[in-house]
DNA sequence: TTGAAAGCGATACCAG
DNA sequence: CTGGTATCGCTTTCAA
C-alpha cells in the first residue's frame, strides 16, 4: 500500500500539499497537482482512512443497529439507509442487537471505537440511557423519543387501522397480538387498536407475542387454543401472521370465511402467503432512507426545524380479510 | 474520552506501562499492575480501536459481502458468522453488495481502508480477480474456488435430490428454473438436476430466472405463459417457489396434485406458505459459522488441511410435493 | 521492571 | 503557493 509519503516523493513534493490536494483545501499550483494526481494514479494510492481517522477523530462510517436481522422487516429498513448512505460517500457498519441489550452495548462500542460519525438505531430494547452521551449525532428508526430524533411510522394510525378494518368486515370476537417491546410506536399500536375495539364495542382479547420465527408457531397454537372461536386476528407483525395463517390452515379454517387475520409491516413475503396476506404496511425501505437524511443534515450541523419524523401507514388490501364490506 | 496517557497519569507510570499491562506483554510489577487497573476502572478507560489499527495494521473488524440482504437466506448466513465472530471478540462489518461488482469493490475498498483482519464473501460475481491481492485472508461462502478457501453446500446433490424426489412422485413435465448467476455451486446444482433428468429419461424445460423478490412475480407468470402443463418445478430459491406458489394458486392449479414444486435453501418462511413448501435445505446459519471458524483459523496462520469444505443439502418434504411415492 | 522516544499515515498550523 | 513539524492514541524497541 502506498502512502502520502511516496506520493509526495514520486511528485516531488512535500507531504503537506500532496495533503492539500487530494482534500481540495489550501492553495495547490494548477501544475503540482497536476504532478500529485499523476503520482497517485501511478501508484494506486489511496489514502489510508485509519490515519485520517485517527487524526479527525472522524470516520466514514455510520452505525446502524438492527434488532432482528432475520425479520425481513429489518433488511428492508437497511436498505434504505444504505443507498442514501451510499450516494453520500458514507459507509455502514451494521450491527445485529439480536434483541439483547448486551449485544447492542457491544456494537456501541465498537462504534465509539471506531470513530463512526453518525448511529441509527432500530433497537427495541425499552431504555434508552446507553445512547446519552454519544459524541456523534443519533436517529432512531422505526421507534420515537422526546429526547432524539426520530423517524417512525404511525402506530396509533396502523391500529386503528388494522382494527377498524377487521370491524367493518364484521369480525365479532377479535385477537390482538401484542409485540414483545415496550417501545412509544408498539404502545401507540396497541392503543390504537384497542381504542377502536373499544369504540366499536367489539369484543376482543389480547396476547402478547415474541416477534420471531422460531417462536411465532408456538404462538399461533397458543393463540387458537386459549381463543378457539375467534374470528379475526390482529397479528404483531407479518411474520407472526403467516404463523397464525399456517396454523390456521392446519385448523382447517377457511380464510376469510372464518377467520380475518391482518399483519403488520408489509414485508415482501406476504404477498406470496396464501391467501395473500392483508396487512398494515410500514414504508420500511423510506423510513431507512428519511432516517439517513435526517442524520447527514445533523452530522452537517444543519438546524433540523422537525427532529421527529412521521411516516404514514396504509392498509394494503389482500385476501385474509373478506373483500366486501359488510356491517351484518 | 480518556486516553492511555490518562491512564498513565493517574496511575503515576508511563504510557508503555500501561501499554504493557494491557496487552499482557513484557513485564509489569503486580502492584503496578493494579494501580492502572484501577485507574483504567476509574476513568472507564477503552482503548483507542483507530490508534491501535494504524499501529498494528490490523483492526478487529471482519468484512463480510453479501449479495442481497433481502434474501432471507443471507441474513441466516450473516447470523452464524456473527455469532461464531462474537464469541471470538472480532466484529463485522456487513456489506450489501446488491449483486453489482460495483457496490462490492466499494465495500472492499472500504474494507481494505478500515484494516479489516478478515473477509468472508458470498459474493454472486463470477469473476474473483478483485480477491487476489488482499492483504488478509478470504473465505468464500456459499460458493467455491480452487484457488480460495470456502465453505459451500453441496450443488449436485442439491440439484439432483430435487430431479429425483420430484421425477419419484410422478412428475411428467419438469421445468428447471435456473438462477442467474454463474458460480460454481450454481452450476452444479443445475448439473445435478439436468443429469437426474437425462438419466430418469424425464421431459423438461429451462429457465433462467432472478432471484429477488421483486422479479419473482414475473418469473413466475412467466413459467406458466411458457410451459402450461408443468407438473414440476424445481425452483431456483425458495423466494422463486414462494412466488410459483403464488402464480399457481391463482391459476386454480392444486398443488401438489396438479403440480408439485421444490423451493431451495429452506428459508424461515417457506414453513409458513401454504402448502408448506417442500425444498432442499441448506444449512445456512451452521455454513456461516464454518466460514467464520475456517477464517479465523486463517487469522491466525494456522495449518488448514481442507480449504473447502462442502456441507450437506437435505430434502425437507412438506407438502408442495406429494405425500406417496409412485411410479405411475 | 520501567520509561523515553520513534513511528504508524494523515492533517493543519505557521513560516517562509 | 509550499514545506517543516506537531499531533492524533497507541505499540514497541532499547536503554536504564
Amino acid at each position: 500500500m502506498a502512502t502520502i509519503k511516496d506520493v509526495a516523493k514520486k511528485a516531488g513534493v512535500s507531504v503537506a500539499t500532496v495533503s492539500r490536494a487530494i482534500n481540495g483545501k489550501g492553495y495547490v499550483h494548477e501544475d503540482t497537482r497536476k504532478q500529485i494526481d499523476e503520482a497517485i494514479r501511478e501508484l494506486n494510492y489511496k489514502p489510508n482512512e485509519v490515519a485520517r481517522s485517527l487524526f479527525n477523530k472522524k470516520s466514514r462510517l455510520i452505525g446502524l443497529i438492527l434488532p432482528d436481522i432475520r425479520n425481513p422487516f429489518f433488511p428492508e429498513l437497511a436498505r434504505g439507509v444504505e443507498d442514501e448512505m451510499q450516494e453520500h460517500g458514507f459507509r455502514l457498519i451494521i450491527g445485529n442487537a439480536d434483541e439483547k441489550l448486551e449485544k447492542e452495548l457491544d456494537y456501541i462500542e465498537t462504534f465509539k471505537q471506531n470513530n463512526v460519525i453518525g448511529l441509527i438505531s432500530a433497537s427495541t430494547n425499552e431504555v434508552l440511557s446507553h445512547y446519552d452521551n454519544l459524541s456523534f449525532p443519533l436517529v432512531l428508526l422505526d421507534r420515537t423519543s422526546v429526547e432524539h430524533p426520530s423517524v417512525y411510522a404511525n402506530g396509533l394510525d396502523g391500529g386503528r387501522l388494522a382494527a377498524k378494518e377487521l370491524v367493518s368486515r364484521g369480525c365479532k370476537r377479535i385477537s390482538v397480538l401484542k409485540g414483545p417491546v415496550e417501545t412509544q410506536t408498539a404502545r401507540d399500536r396497541f392503543k390504537g387498536a384497542v381504542d377502536e375495539l373499544y369504540t366499536a364495542n367489539v369484543h376482543f382479547d389480547v396476547m402478547t407475542t415474541s416477534f420471531a420465527f422460531q417462536e411465532a408457531e408456538y404462538w399461533a397454537k397458543e393463540l387458537f387454543s386459549k381463543y378457539p372461536d375467534t374470528d379475526g386476528v390482529i397479528a404483531s407483525n407479518d411474520v407472526v401472521a403467516a404463523a397464525v395463517l399456517h396454523e390456521a390452515h392446519r385448523l382447517g379454517k377457511q380464510i376469510p370465511e372464518d377467520l380475518q387475520i391482518i399483519g403488520y409491516d408489509d414485508i415482501p413475503f406476504s404477498q406470496f402467503l396464501y391467501p395473500p396476506l392483508s396487512t398494515i404496511r410500514q414504508p420500511a425501505y423510506d423510513m431507512g432512507r428519511e432516517a439517513a437524511k435526517l442524520l447527514i443534515k445533523l452530522m452537517d450541523g444543519k438546524k433540523v426545524e422537525n427532529k421527529n419524523i412521521l411516516l404514514p401507514v396504509q392498509f394494503i388490501e389482500r385476501q385474509t380479510t373478506r373483500k366486501v364490506e359488510r356491517d351484518d
